[in-house]
DNA sequence: CCGTATCCCAAATGATACTG
DNA sequence: CAGTATCATTTGGGATACGG
């Protein structure tokens, strides 16, 4: 990993534990990004449509977080039935952006399984 | 995130949960993975010197996993003191690469804030 | 040195029911 | 529709001690 911002003697000098690493490592998380990056804005129903084995109260509580770092906007209208919108903040699309290659790698990997 | 493999309408069309993905999106995974990629070949004693948050019993759980999934590899020298070197598949070295523009996202955001 | 075995605890998720 | 509240439960992870 030349190049990689890390002098290898220093015991820290991996990418070390942060809010987002640990958010990105729970479960369903980067599911989320990567279905909100599909669809650009998406409601909450269909991500549960998408990802049904998360539960309503996780992924709400997922999206909170997600929306708590700065990685998705929340829109909500005021219209009956209700209705709220979720998208990518630029900060978030930018991630995106960079786990498409893992995501793509571990499609490709899963089908080759 | 155009040129993704996803068709938006059908409600499986993002990247699945499969066990690589569970995988990695646990505790410490990412950040073993890119320890290892970074030193190339490295020790268990060296491994929890740069994540001292995580316990032995977990670490060791975690590379098991990742040499079930075939990402590392494990060797045993049988000498005294006994040594164990642990190694990055071809495999995992093609996820760590594609891993990396996400831990450098990672690290510039910290630095942001 | 490199773990495994145990036990324990906290956190995280699931299920469900209910509300604006 | 889009959640929140609550409760139960699981599972993951920490600490420690011991074995090869």
């Amino acid at each position: 990993m030349e190049g990689f911002d890390c002098a290898t003697d220093d015991p820290r000098c991996y990418c070390p534990l942060n809010d987002v690493l640990d958010l990105l490592g729970r479960k369903y998380v980067m599911d989320i990004v990567c279905v909100v990056a599909v669809h650009g804005t998406v409601r909450f129903g269909t991500l549960e449509d998408h990802i049904p084995a998360a539960s309503t109260s996780t992924l709400s509580a997922r999206l909170d977080d997600l929306e708590a770092e700065g990685l998705v906007t929340r829109e909500q209208y005021d219209e009956i039935p209700p209705r709220v919108e979720y998208e990518l903040t630029d900060d978030g699309a930018d991630l995106a952006e960079r786990l498409r290659p893992v995501l793509e790698w571990v499609q490709a990997r899963e089908h080759r399984a």
